[in-house]
DNA sequence: TTTTGGTGTGCACACGTGTGCGCGTTCGGA
DNA sequence: TCCGAACGCGCACACGTGTGCACACCAAAA
């Protein structure tokens, strides 16, 4: 941190006092107007520039957000992490970033870190932290916001900003559907159970109550320990029900898997099977075919959990907010053909 | 910032001075066990967490980096910010993060607030700076690294990490000629006119050099207000000069939109047509067909960011750092076949 | 017993900023 | 001319931490 000006050393260029300087700086009243001017122009001759650790240590607020996420170069996480920056700039508060890969211990660590820097809150990305981690934040009364993460909390401090995965599915099984399957296939994730459970219900559910029969309806899901994309292709190679025209799959990541390992199959997507993705990640709009998909709202994810964060820091309690994602359509859904009816 | 336990408290409790309670914590000789032993329970009982802002104003250093960037979504701005942060937590640092979309101003604004809060450094990504700007950051003395930018420093305190274009363009070219192609294009953005310039030269020297007459190479520039990808569209639609074989593309957005140019077009690439693209994004490897490209080092890039703005905070100087980029082969470029040959 | 040296602890200050309170000055009205 | 009010400014403290110096104490050596 080089030596910069402060106050004092415009105070005695001025000759007055550091408080007169202060004041004037900061707009007081009751400061002479001559004064004033000699000062700011002084000030900015000298090229002052404002000491944020001071001023926080005095206001006992630092005007800082931590955001703890589980990998920044994700491009969905990247999407999130833009939404609270914008409402941050906007509320004149700076970011502090810390990653923590999918671990409870570094999550821990980070969070510790960010409460020493005494950020006014923070935002948890993609929490995988237990009951008895959660139970230990609570004690510590920052302000916190989790984003998708997969249970709820009781504190007042404590709130969560998700999307809801089990209408996401719903819309899923409305749209294949709507366009004339009848038998079809889930492929889901054992890393996120929360989530893959009620996407995968609320896929369920809803073609039930459009009338397609349980067993019309298959599941598969892949290992836990590889990327979703392989998890996905691996599905799709290994899919060998016949009469199965259409696939919902837990995230984008599977799916692009899916249309690979279809297309090494030789199963042409969407005319022999239709495939529908969730998150809308960037890279789906160029995938071949272009995905449809289950849109989750990225930026005002981020923008909501900002704007809740900034409620409960200012002492008043907020609702968990719970976001509805939407369908894309794209080409990778087709209606059903004809010949293919079962 | 909500009211916490102070070493004053603890020393209150104990029975000690303040600074007794200091050095027992931060492991000071000449305290004596029994004394230290208390104050070190009492502190976790209590549930003391340092105030790092209070350390930062005494220790006239805050551990804090300022990283401003164009764009957080971007996935592959994502993959450079988490190699500066991974060398960041190793070093027991914070990235304060800022963002600030293509404009001069808001790049300005970003760092002004990062000094205000007395990062020790600053990384500056994509930085679209002027001449008079970066000559005024020269004399606030900050150490600052600018990864990507389009011009050199003189000042010790501001030095750059960037990729090699002209190599990477001579890359593309190499593989281009030793896939048979004689009679190419290059498509480029007018957005980065720096790095362009010398992707393009290094691309058409080359080729010149391995007997590729010069009115065999054609160029094309999208327009500075659209899109990349919808650039590379238009391009890949206009594009007819008979004859020619391969594109390689300024980057891999213009490359993905060419791929959807082609295809609308009824051009097959690679089978007509060989693409090459620059950068390797994510979604680069799910594109239809995966794309050929020249991958820069994305998070080496951060790394070796942080690694030489660490140098110069710790006063050593340090030299410009230039990395290479390499060839990823994929689908999109083909060896040119015999038919084809003009 | 006195001197010397080491050990354990506290005083007081520094870092840079903001602010409650009080003091001196000026001004306007009676 | 006198008095109250308003104005302009500084003193002193607070925020939480770290550290140079001094001081008190104790033990061992002279």
């Amino acid at each position: 941190m080089v030596r910069r000006v402060s106050i004092m050393d415009i105070a005695e260029r001025a000759g007055v006092s550091h408080t007169t300087v202060s004041r004037a700086l900061r707009g007081h009243t009751r400061i002479s107007a001559v004064v004033r001017g000699r000062i700011v122009e002084l000030a900015d001759q000298m090229g002052y520039v404002p000491n944020a650790i001071a001023q926080s240590l005095q206001q006992q607020q630092s005007c800082t957000i931590g955001v703890v996420i589980s990998d920044i170069a994700d491009p969905f996480w990247g999407e999130v992490v833009k939404g609270i920056d914008d409402v941050c700039t906007s509320n004149g508060q700076s970011v502090l970033l810390h990653a923590a890969a999918h671990d409870e211990k570094l999550q821990i660590t980070a969070i510790r870190r960010l409460q020493q820097r005494r950020v006014d809150g923070i935002i948890v990305v993609d929490s995988q932290l237990g009951p008895s981690e959660i139970r230990q934040l609570e004690a510590s009364g920052t302000p916190m916001i989790f984003i998708n993460s997969q249970r709820s909390f009781e504190s007042s401090s404590l709130r969560s900003v998700t999307i809801d995965n089990y209408a996401g599915g719903a819309i899923a099984a409305d749209h294949l559907v709507a366009l004339g399957h009848q038998k079809v296939a889930y492929f889901g994730s054992p890393k996120r159970p929360g989530s893959n459970l009620k996407r995968s219900l609320g896929f369920i559910d809803t073609l039930v109550a459009h009338g397609v029969h349980r067993s019309r309806i298959f599941q598969d899901e892949c290992a836990a320990d590889i990327a979703d994309i392989d998890g996905g292709y691996t599905m799709a190679q290994s899919l060998n029900e016949p009469g199965v025209t259409a696939v919902f799959c837990y995230n984008d990541g599977i799916a692009l898997g899916a249309l690979a390992g279809f297309r090494a199959k030789g199963v042409a997507v969407p005319h022999k099977i239709s495939v529908v993705g969730f998150d809308d990640l960037a890279m789906a709009r160029y995938s071949w075919p272009p995905l449809t998909t289950i849109a989750q709202p990225k930026g005002l994810l981020g923008q909501t959990a900002m704007h809740n964060l900034a409620t409960l820091i200012g002492g008043t309690s907020v609702a968990d907010a719970v976001l509805v994602p939407s369908l894309l359509i794209r080409d990778s859904s087709t209606p059903l053909a004809k010949g293919l009816r079962s």
